[in-house]
DNA sequence: ATCTCCCGCCATATG
DNA sequence: CATATGGCGGGAGAT
């Protein structure tokens, strides 16, 4: 009985067989419905009993989407061959999985298009689909519920949901992401991740502050579900209480990934939070078990619509299921200020959309008047667990709002198509010469669903590239740094959003075509890029490391053709760059006298922030670019801190030994820090291929301090591309801890200078691997001794005291992801 | 045994 | 009241 070899998958099958038949632009004609499903056909038989010999389907069904039927085929008759042989295949009727809600869902998305036209309005009848899907309604139910939560879909009335697609998708998720940084859940995560670690040492029940505060972060209990502007619950219906749920669960459960940075969930923290937020639930076993299986339930359907996927994540406690997002990127929350001028100068759709789309929010979660970071309850307590850790934290009541100064992206969301970069590489290498585009594309669709988007996929957000630059996994977001003034290290936690808007708003980073850096070096590193991907497809812990030298050619990688934007962005790039030196001197300067932190919440964004000069006027840079492109407010000079918005993101620290402080940081240190937007601009330009400023940037840190003169920050990719099996961030030194450290030092320098003062490469040292990394490995403020050693206070002063030394010690944790 | 998560009972909401 | 929705958790297949 037990499946022979797991071949091929059937959803694959399924997936790939049913795609041609969907129409884009009309209401799918469901054409032959020979649903996999359906054992009664031939097809299906075999397709079942292919699917019945290969175990893991799910894990491979998205990347099968790329093989083509030939390969299929191929391996079908292999499969069945031996099958056949071993026995009878009768067994299986309709195997489990092929009931499984994603599978269900894919077949269901299947059924309209990703980017429905306004013309083609679709409407969801349920009763039809559970007809023709062959299914209870209640799945449809769980289906549609999730879809609600994106607002791919609404609610008419009984029986009947529209279809919007994937066109609320950005915003949405924009707005998911603003919210879930109000809700503070990157505190929440961490929180949980430290009690957890903790959870031995607390013998007595004094668990007051900490256990009681971090558990029953439900102050601001019941959130709302997030509504955008156009697509509101009809028919006042869901709208109603109940807000419980599969929807608004499905949506915190998304927010959770948009907050935290490595955009990965497990579902034990998922479900710890959104118990936790909803009731002060007694760590109730059997509440946690429902709201896990609820969790599968929306994790299958987000899987189907390829945000996330499912991966493993091992760390000391073990390995624990959890999902990796792999939507698009979301940008920093936008303030309103912006938002206006952004409207005004924008294409008007967009703008709007995004305008109204904040108020709508905002009068959605007013809710007791937690707006305000300070007042918020897990704030709070957070600053609580600081203080207990002996450390002081002033407050900024400043509210985000306010804050907010000049810039706005307004590129929220890139096209998934980017994300998937990875796949193409691998596509490339399978000798498919598909662009990212028609891979991407799920029905016949001429038109890739980045192109409806207002962002073209050449325009990958900056930050991080996924696939491409993983090394966003590994970045060290908090970083410890002495305080100038009190001699204090402090470690800096930045927050996301606020990261966000720096990297908004510096001049560098913007001009910085990242966009074409990303695809210059996929193109480059194609090879490279490949073998990663084959690696793993083999078999996830496989760390491949070699660094074959792909970006020789870099320059000519430009991608089919360099828009004339990006063309503009590198001419500025090199202007910039002749100032480098004497910026870096300037900068010198500024880190020595003027740098300032603020051990408050959040960063303050800069209120004069520069955009780069716009990026020439190409039209692909449609409304989402708008914001790129106001000459108004470039102002070299008060560039800002030009990090990869991975980089600023707080690593999710799990636990541990320190709790990060979120410094904030004034606007004049900041403005001081343009230079280094340069270096970073270019840097980062270079891609993941070379650094061409990394020697000036290593100049500037090393002259600075920040580095030892000896230090070299890794310009080239490929040494960063050490096998992952090793430490993935050092640059193979000898070993030990010493060797570790120093890597380390290395590598965070860079994050520092970015986080602190802005003067740091955005793409930090190269990604170190390119696809979606086997193992990530995340920096924790850890006791030099190990886990367990010292508390977290004991760990605090450590750091700060090696901090102080002028050394910095940030102590890694290894933490892997592997994939199924 | 653990991880996943399907199935469908049954409370509620809707019309 | 009949249905449509959709919590919820038992328990079984997958690993």
């Amino acid at each position: 009985l037990k499946t022979p070899l797991k071949q091929a998958a059937t959803s694959q099958l399924v997936l790939t067989e049913r795609q041609p038949d969907c129409h884009p632009l009309t209401t799918p004609p469901k054409p032959k419905e020979t649903p996999p499903a359906d054992p009664w056909t031939p097809t299906s038989n075999l397709k079942m009993l292919i699917s019945a010999a290969s175990p893991e389907i799910r894990s491979r069904e998205q990347k099968k989407q790329l093989s083509h039927s030939s390969t299929e085929v191929l391996q079908a008759k292999a499969c069945l061959q031996e099958h056949l042989l071993g026995d009878e295949y009768e067994k299986s009727q309709p195997s489990r999985k092929e009931k499984s809600l994603g599978l269900l869902c894919h077949k269901f998305l299947a059924r309209y298009p990703d980017y429905p036209s306004a013309a083609q309005k679709s409407y969801i009848c349920l009763d039809e689909v559970t007809e023709e899907l062959h299914v209870e309604r209640r799945r449809i139910y769980d289906i549609v519920n999730v879809l609600e939560s994106l607002h791919m879909v609404s609610r008419l009335a009984r029986n009947r949901y529209i279809w919007h697609g994937r066109h609320n998708l950005p915003q949405t998720l924009q707005a998911l992401k603003k919210v879930g940084e109000e809700n503070k859940y990157i505190q929440q995560i961490q929180m949980i991740k430290k009690k957890e670690y903790e959870h031995e040492f607390d013998p007595d029940g004094e668990r007051n502050e900490e256990m009681a505060s971090s558990v029953g972060s439900n102050e601001q209990s019941e959130m709302p579900f997030v509504e955008l502007p156009g697509v509101e619950f009809r028919a006042a219906s869901v709208n109603g209480r109940k807000y419980k749920s599969l929807r608004v669960m499905s949506q915190k459960f998304v927010m959770l990934f948009l907050v935290s940075t490595p955009q990965i969930v497990s579902l034990e923290v998922a479900a710890k939070i959104l118990i936790g937020e909803d009731q002060l639930e007694d760590l109730d076993k059997s509440k946690f078990k429902t709201k896990i299986r609820r969790l599968y339930d929306i994790a299958n359907v987000l899987s189907s619509l390829k945000l996330i996927k499912k991966v493993h994540v091992t760390e000391e406690r073990g390995r624990k299921p959890a999902f990796k997002w792999t939507g698009p990127e979301v940008l920093p929350n936008i303030q309103d200020t912006k938002l206006e001028v952004i409207s005004t100068t924008c294409s008007p759709p967009v703008s709007e959309s995004i305008l109204s789309k904040e108020h709508c929010s905002k009068n959605l979660f007013p809710s007791k008047g937690k707006q305000n970071f300070t007042r918020h309850s897990s704030l709070i307590k957070l600053v609580k667990s600081i203080e207990n850790d002996r450390r002081k934290i002033q407050s900024a009541p400043t509210s985000p709002v306010k804050i907010s100064t000049s810039t706005y992206q307004s590129l929220p969301v890139f096209p998934s198509t980017i994300t998937q970069l990875p796949a193409i590489a691998k596509l490339q290498l399978e000798g498919q010469s598909k662009t990212a585009e028609e891979m991407q594309m799920k029905c016949a669709l001429p038109s890739p669903e980045a192109v409806p988007k207002p962002e073209p996929p050449q325009q990958p957000a900056l930050s991080q590239p996924q696939g491409v630059c993983p090394a966003s996994h590994s970045s060290v977001s908090p970083v410890i740094l002495p305080h100038p003034h009190s001699g204090v290290s402090y470690a800096i936690y930045l927050h996301p959003s606020q990261a966000h808007t720096v990297t908004t708003y510096s001049p560098g980073f913007m001009l910085q075509p990242l966009p074409c850096a990303t695809v210059t070096g996929i193109k480059s590193s194609n090879s490279k890029v490949l073998n990663k991907i084959t690696t793993e497809e083999g078999d996830n812990q496989i760390a491949m490391a070699e660094p074959t030298k792909p970006l020789a050619g870099e320059e000519r990688l430009e991608m089919k053709s360099e828009t004339s934007s990006q063309r503009c962005l590198k001419r500025a790039q090199a202007l910039q760059e002749n100032n480098l030196i004497k910026r870096h001197r300037h900068d010198e300067e500024s880190l020595g006298t003027s740098l300032t932190f603020f051990p408050s919440g959040y960063l303050i964004p800069l209120t004069h922030c520069t955009h780069g000069n716009k990026a020439d006027s190409s039209n692909k840079e449609k409304a989402g670019m708008c914001s790129l492109q106001h000459p108004t407010y470039s102002s070299p000079v008060t560039g800002v801190v030009p990090m990869t918005a991975s980089e600023l993101k707080t690593v999710n620290i799990p636990a541990f030994h320190i709790t990060p402080l979120n410094i904030m940081l004034s606007p004049n240190s900041i403005a001081a820090a343009p230079v280094l937007s340069n270096s970073c601009l270019n840097s980062s330009n270079a891609s993941s291929a070379q650094n061409p400023s990394s020697s000036a940037l290593n100049f500037m840190l090393q002259h600075i301090g920040l580095i030892p003169a000896g230090v070299q920050v890794p310009a080239n990719p490929v040494l960063q591309h050490v096998p992952v099996s090793s430490q993935a961030e050092n640059i193979s030194h000898s070993s030990g801890n010493t060797n570790m450290q120093e890597g380390k030092v290395r590598t965070n320098i860079v994050h520092l200078g970015c986080g602190g003062n802005f003067l740091s490469p955005p793409q930090p040292p190269p990604p170190k691997e390119p696809q979606e990394p086997q193992a990530v490995t995340e920096n924790f403020f850890r006791t030099p001794g190990g886990p367990n050693s010292g508390s977290s206070l004991s760990a605090n002063s450590d750091g700060a005291e090696r901090i102080s030394q002028g050394t910095l010690y940030i102590p890694q944790r290894k933490l892997e992801v592997s994939e199924d």
